[in-house]
RNA sequence: GGGCGCAUAGCUCAGUUGGUUAGAGCGCAUGCUUCACAUGCAUGAGGUCGGAGGUUCGAGUCCCCCUGCGCCCACCA
């Protein structure tokens, strides 16, 4: 037997005990092995991000069910690993690059894409290492990378295939494109908030009037959040029915400043009651532009460079930034008397959700996914309750996306990232450059589609091949992860067991960038769902209720909080403090939670393993031993580890963790281990103690892996050498003991009025006193010997047994009842004053009539007893018969003191 | 414009299908340096469950409306 250390160290502990795991292997799931599969995927944490709260809430969880589920006998899989996050990791080495004042075309492609390996392999691993420390128990040894060979080839795979089925194109259509970075994003990495920005309005000359002086005659008025488009004008739109501008019909209006002919088209979709009616219409700049640009052909003129500056089409304009340029319209619109007038607009404008930069809409040549055909999958698996959400609301959030979705962009402009495995023969195209190769269906001539090169044009055998100089959407990797990362196109019995995987633990935030595309490949490629469950859990937040970001400065690093208070107590108070998919306010003191709770396992141990003796720990449990505590403790075990059961299969963990907390604190700490100081006998009793103890550690495993592994190395009995692999408890049916744990209830209540008594009137805790219990009410019956003996002790009271009036005249006496038990408490006269007395009898008796009136006019109510349930009704007179006999007795007592 | 969430003790929050006197942690008050633990022990105070209405024998819980806060989605030029 090891004796444990006085104080719990975890800063020293925690890091030895998660190498010895690792040596060990148990994190290992073996894919051949007997037990039932289970395997949850852990949502790729990206090489350039740091472990933030988020994550340890997010892992911990993981964590839980797989420890769980371990122990439970499963083959459990914890599938780790990373995602590339193209824009984000390109931008840093980006960065890196500036520092020597280089932009990535000096280096080149080849070389830029060197050193982004080479900081992947310096930096790339740091969030596993966090991971780690955290206690994730994750099977590193298959941890994979979303641009590793095996899964660039699911890549290549996928990308091809739905390119034989017509499922990907490439075309011109206006995309949320960042000037930043200089790529195409998806609308999902568009993030729009609201902006309180400003709506100019604009005259717009009518071609042929001599001055700008009457509106709707010479001039028309549009309103326009973003003047500086108004370069790529072609157009203004109007609605058919508003009168306004039907004397519009042809004519032709002027581009100011510019001097290009508009058109003027009607069009439904035009909103009149917006700004003045008039929409000015640049197909180029504007997706709703682009439609009416479609359906009434006209012209697309882009007038910016892909970094936001104006172009050459800008004329004078031309080299301006899109915003300085803005400046520079309104004021020359100004001096020509065109400006009426600004006003504010609060708007949602799009912004980078990598690098905030404000989206602009931009005419250009993309890459997109039809997804209509794969949706439709997807969501008949929700609807028919093949994919579970949980909490359930996440279903219509998640059915109202799938319903209008639209077309996913998967190009981007930028290196990083699973280039487009597309090849163009340049002798077949009659295009100048690769970029400008439309593709809208299969098979188009001088396109190929494959996984690697061709060695030449399957058309006219040319060797003049280029490959299209795009990546690939970091979530088209992603997207595939369930199944990528278990072999998959390959065949194999990891992917054989492990998939469909079992649940999905994840924050709202990537429901769509990744949960909902997860759906559709998993239903696409594998023809089967990627995962059972998926568990939403809420965001973590500051105290002041913001979203936690390093750029807000808000951050509670919980590599800060390990290092102050250990990963234990991390993970158990984070759980703590989170229900079922609720936001989490943090704030640091919210950690003493655990940190406590790990300091109380932690001595309650240590008074265990102190105090038994080895040699009193062979055999079993012998029932016909239990005193009262012993059999009340057992029964509370059992019912203790199906309520653990229960809130983990409804990842109810705050529920589970609160079950645990209150067991191992509030009963075995407060109670048992209190009474075990003076009752029953030392063998049984040191048995049950260690079997409780060792049931409870298992139960706090999966939520505070360390301390209990630690603990359980320490114990002095026969067990398996490591918690983490060690059975799952089952509640013993033969411990079953509800008549004890009522008994043992009753004890508490009656130890509780009396140490009330002892608080009331200061007595010092080493006064002994003198009590008398008599049974009062019938079916309570006499306190068993084991509870008075408990009551004796724990309230250091003698108890003498049928006071006799002459003794009870000796004593000043309080007297109190509960659960039944009449409590005379003696107490000396120069401690009890009278008046104090009866203002505490009074008081009481004041509540308790309360109470009695509610109950008497509700068993009073006819509709009540006629149509209230037997049992409910039994309940309530119940009550009334317990608050007449303590009214009673109240007013006896009061009536002495007078 | 649609959708969702929250409002319960001084603070932060639980409260599962409606049914004992609505719970926890922190904080507060009082008393304890009792040999596992002051990161502790004991006892206690503190709530007309945001407002109005409805369903029901019975509502913190279900329905409708209102108020305040927060979030998500949408081509509000």
């Amino acid at each position: 037997m090891k004796e444990l250390p006085t104080r719990y160290n975890p800063q020293e502990n925690e890091e030895k005990i998660y190498e010895s795991w690792m040596e060990e292997n148990l994190f290992h799931a073996d894919e051949k092995g007997s037990g039932k599969a289970y395997c949850i995927v852990i949502p790729p944490p990206n090489i350039t991000g740091v472990l933030h709260m988020g994550h340890a809430l997010n892992n911990t969880i993981q964590d839980i069910l797989v420890r769980w589920k371990r122990m439970q006998g499963h083959d459990a899989l914890w599938m780790p690993g990373t995602d590339h996050a193209g824009i984000a990791t390109q931008n840093v080495v980006e960065r890196e690059l500036a520092k020597n004042g280089l932009k990535r075309r000096d280096v080149g492609r080849d070389n830029f894409l060197k050193k982004v390996w080479d900081w992947k392999e310096e930096y790339g691993t740091t969030i596993i290492r966090q991971l780690k420390s955290l206690g994730c128990s994750c099977d590193w040894d298959r941890t994979r990378f979303t641009m590793d060979e095996g899964l660039s080839n699911a890549v290549k795979e996928v990308f091809v295939r739905l390119y034989e089925e017509g499922l990907i194109y490439k075309g011109d259509y206006i995309i949320n494109w960042c000037p930043r970075c200089s790529t195409a994003l998806s609308d999902e990495e568009a993030e729009h908030c609201d902006i309180e920005g400003m709506l100019y309005y604009i005259k717009y000359p009518v071609k042929g009037s001599k001055s700008i002086e009457k509106e709707n005659e010479d001039y028309i008025v549009v309103a326009t959040t973003r003047p500086e488009t108004m370069l790529g004008d072609v157009a203004v739109a109007a609605n058919p029915k508003d009168k306004r501008y039907s004397f519009l019909k042809d004519k032709t209006l002027v581009l100011p400043i510019v001097e290009r002919e508009l058109k003027v088209v009607f069009d439904r979709d035009v909103d009149p009651d917006f700004g003045t009616g008039a929409l000015k219409v640049t197909p180029a700049h504007d997706p709703v532009d682009f439609e009416l640009g479609r359906k009434h052909s006209l012209d697309s003129i882009n007038v910016m460079h892909p970094d936001g500056r104006i172009n050459s089409l800008g004329g004078k304009y031309e080299g301006m930034d899109r915003f300085e340029c803005r400046k520079a319209i309104i004021k020359d619109l100004k001096d020509r008397n065109l400006f009426i007038k600004s006003e504010q607009h609060l708007h949602a404008v799009g912004h980078c959700y990598r690098c905030h930069t404000v989206v602009e809409p931009r005419l250009s040549k993309q890459w997109f996914v039809k997804m209509k055909p794969l949706a439709k999958e997807g969501i008949k698996v929700v609807k028919n309750g093949e994919i579970k959400f949980h909490p359930e609301r996440w279903t219509k959030v998640y059915l109202n996306w799938m319903e209008n979705i639209r077309d996913w962009c998967i190009s981007r402009q930028i290196w990083w990232g699973h280039r487009i495995p597309v090849w163009y023969c340049k002798d077949c195209l009659k295009y100048k450059d690769v970029r400008d190769v439309n593709i809208t269906k299969p098979g188009e001539d001088g396109v190929h589609v494959g996984g690697e090169k061709p060695e030449k044009c399957s058309v006219c055998g040319g060797e003049n091949l280029e490959q299209d100089p795009d990546v690939l959407d970091t979530w088209f990797s992603s997207w595939l992860w369930p199944f990528s990362t278990l072999g998959w196109p390959e065949e194999g019995p990891e992917l054989d067991k492990f998939y469909p995987t079992d649940a999905l633990v994840t924050a709202q935030e990537i429901i769509f960038f990744w949960v909902a595309r997860m759906i559709m490949a998993g239903l696409k490629f594998k023809k089967d769902i990627p995962f059972r469950d998926v568990y939403i859990h809420g965001t973590v937040r500051d105290a002041t209720g913001t979203k936690m970001s390093k750029s807000l400065g808000n951050v509670i690093d919980p590599l800060d909080v390990i290092k102050d208070v250990g990963s234990d107590a991390l993970r158990f108070s984070i759980i703590s403090i989170t229900s079922q998919g609720q936001d989490v306010f943090l704030s640091k003191d919210k950690f003493d939670i655990g940190r406590n709770f790990a300091n109380k396992l932690w001595n309650a141990s240590r008074y265990v393993l102190m105090n038994v003796e080895e040699k009193n720990l062979t055999g079993d449990i012998d029932p016909a031993d239990l005193t009262l505590a012993d059999k009340w403790i057992l029964d509370q075990l059992g019912r203790t580890i199906e309520k653990v059961d229960k809130n983990l299969k409804a990842y109810r963990f705050n529920d589970a963790a609160a079950v645990l907390y209150d067991f191992i604190w509030h009963k075995y700490c407060d109670w048992y281990l209190e009474i075990s100081k003076f009752s029953g006998n030392k063998e049984t009793v040191h048995k049950v103690l260690i079997e409780v103890l060792k049931v409870s550690l298992k139960l706090l495993h999966p939520f505070m892996p360390f301390i209990t592994e630690q603990i359980w190395q320490s114990l002095p009995v026969q067990k398996e050498k490591w918690i983490i692999t060690s059975p799952w408890p089952i509640k013993q049916k033969k411990f079953d003991d509800q008549e004890s744990s009522l008994e043992m209830e009753r004890a508490v209540k009656i130890i509780t009025a009396v140490r009330n008594v002892r608080a009331f009137w200061n007595i010092a805790h080493t006064a002994e006193i003198e009590i008398s219990l008599e049974p009062k009410v019938k079916k309570s019956g006499k306190l068993s010997e084991d509870a008075a003996a408990y009551v004796s002790k724990l309230c250091k009271c003698r108890i003498i047994e049928n006071m006799s009036e002459q003794d009870q005249a000796k004593i000043r006496k309080i007297e109190v009842l509960a659960e039944g038990i009449k409590i005379l408490v003696g107490l000396s006269e120069d401690i009890v004053d009278l008046e104090k007395e009866k203002t505490r009898v009074s008081k009481k008796l004041e509540d308790i009539e309360k109470y009695l009136t509610g109950i008497n006019n509700k068993l009073k109510n006819k509709k009540f007893t006629e149509n209230a349930p037997a049992d409910i009704v039994d309940k309530e007179k119940g009550k009334q018969a317990k608050w007449k006999e303590e009214r009673d007795f109240l007013k006896g007592n009061l009536a002495a003191l007078k």
